[in-house]
DNA sequence: ATGAAAGCGCTAACAC
DNA sequence: GTGTTAGCGCTTTCAT
């Protein structure tokens, strides 16, 4: 309607006024931010930083931009942020901290609140979800150390109340008596946190249990790390005495001593499918909630071997 | 001026319909965000989640939240990430990713946004920044070498660009002069960006180049993981044959064989000044630039040990 | 089709 | 002091 040049002469003016579009004023208006929250436990995690940049790419693609919170695995702390962040008009959220049974997330997805968690996922109310297929990957680990001719094996769970940790514990169960392998609960000691002290704290309690083993499957690599202090520190040789596997495949542990065995999630892409999902769901708040599972690949390292002799 | 119980009826009645104060109008209104941009090269690299950590620390007390976004090393992205954030107009930046003359920080700078680097420093201009005392750090390296009698030293720097790796290099040489150690440049190599890979190819160039030595010193722990790699791929020992010294002092490299002897870096801490630097600055944009310096401390592991023979 | 005006939720400036 | 109003920069609605 009004000449190409005028438009571009005007368009010139704007960008050498140095005018940029104010997306403060567009959210009042619109009621949108063009922001959604992160909430994950601890960055520090090495888990997170790839998904967050798996998340990153996704959304700035979109416009969006992200705030990250941490919350140390505390509900208190966990409802603040939640809060601070609907203060905030995020147009949605995606939440590393979930318990399988969440009251935060419920509160959200009472309130519309566009949701997606990741590396977790609820027991009900059809929350979309990006997982890594626990159940297969744990089997996968079980029948490496069944093939190397391990029989009485301890597993480190995470606490319950996540599905990671729930789906690996039952997912090891299965496979072991699918496998015909003799379940001994009394082998299976929860940690309250994936980090090295748990491990360590765990791998004592089972060693002190005095119930003989040959393996640990562990569910998170920090907490076989925490096996690996522990064996040592009791004079017993991974994977001479006992093999460990982690779960993750996070960076380093390829070049610890020795290379832990591992499953690898694809944590970049977790973050990215993530982000396509909330995307979905900001798009259309009732569009079906899609539970995305990757695969999980195990990768064979120094940390597993042959038993030798039951332990202790 | 009201009845106290009249005040608190109304509170409450807000809160239970739902009132939460709107900070995008408030945001339109004073011309705020209450947001912090935070620029790193790459949160995969382990020495920015805890720095991440200390900054929300400080911001999430003073009501403020951080956006994050990783430049890649990519001036271009870098370039559009300052806009989107300039865009979004955030309150302040914090950046990891300047170089030691940076042309886009000089923009901010012109524009007036209240800006903090973080591990690195302008040559110029009078910026507010928080480094560790690299001179002082890379000196204990060296001392420590010196101390375990070896003379042929190696240098794996930084791009030259950034401070940090700038300040290593001729801190490093320095100290050299200072202690009467020769400087042989053919020892020094630069590399491109402080990972795994570069140090891989740095150490191999170094081997290359057939001038003796018997110690590396890296500009950084994923450097000096390299290194490992290369002088076991050439069948060498470190440390027998060749001794290693990273720097930041990362999660698990106390764990790899052999445990790396590095600087540790107050990361966290670091964050947590920046953070506050950054508020000081918002709160008076003409507050003098103070330039915070944080301690390092040499931790000796078994990546050193005295010298066998001059190598190659 | 095009242009004018109202209003998003809040605060700051202004009268009273 | 206290209550009212204008207006932040944008979109959307409503006249024209």
């Amino acid at each position: 309607m009004v000449s190409e040049e005028i438009a571009l002469r005007v368009t010139e003016a704007a960008t050498s006024l140095g005018y940029r579009p104010n997306p403060i004023a567009y959210g009042l208006r619109t009621n949108r931010s063009f922001t959604v929250g992160v909430l994950v436990p601890d960055l520090t995690n090495p888990v997170f930083p790839p998904i967050m940049r798996g998340i990153e790419t996704t959304l700035e693609a979109a416009g969006y931009t992200a705030i990250l919170a941490n919350s140390d695995n505390d509900a208190a702390r966990e409802r603040t942020i939640l809060d601070a962040m609907r203060g905030r008009r995020v147009d949605g959220l995606i939440v590393a901290t979930a318990h399988r049974d969440d009251p935060l997330v419920a509160e959200c997805l009472a309130e519309e609140t566009p949701l997606v968690l990741i590396n977790r996922k609820m027991e009900q109310g059809n929350v979309p979800s990006v997982v890594n297929d626990d159940a297969a990957g744990i089997a996968a680990a079980l029948d490496h150390l069944a093939a190397l001719g391990h029989t009485r094996i301890a597993h480190i769970a995470g606490p319950l109340t996540l599905s990671t940790a729930h789906a690996r514990y039952h997912g090891l169960i299965a496979a072991m008596k699918a496998r015909g392998i003799a379940v001994d609960e009394t082998l299976f000691v929860c940690c309250e946190i994936f980090n090295v002290d748990e491990g360590r704290r765990c791998c004592a309690l089972l060693l002190d249990r005095g119930r003989p083993f040959t393996a640990i499957v562990a569910a998170h690599d920090l907490l076989a790390i925490g096996c690996y202090e522990t064996l040592t520190a009791r004079g017993l040789s991974c994977p001479r005495d006992v093999s460990v596997t982690g779960y993750n495949d996070i960076p380093l542990v390829d070049r610890l001593n020795p290379p832990l065995t591992t499953l690898r999630t694809p944590l970049h892409e977790m973050g990215v499918e993530a982000g396509r999902c909330l995307l979905e769901r900001i798009a259309d708040a009732h569009a079906p909630a899609r539970e995305i599972v990757v695969r999980t690949e195990l990768v064979v390292r120094g940390s597993t071997a042959p038993p030798r002799t039951a332990l202790p």
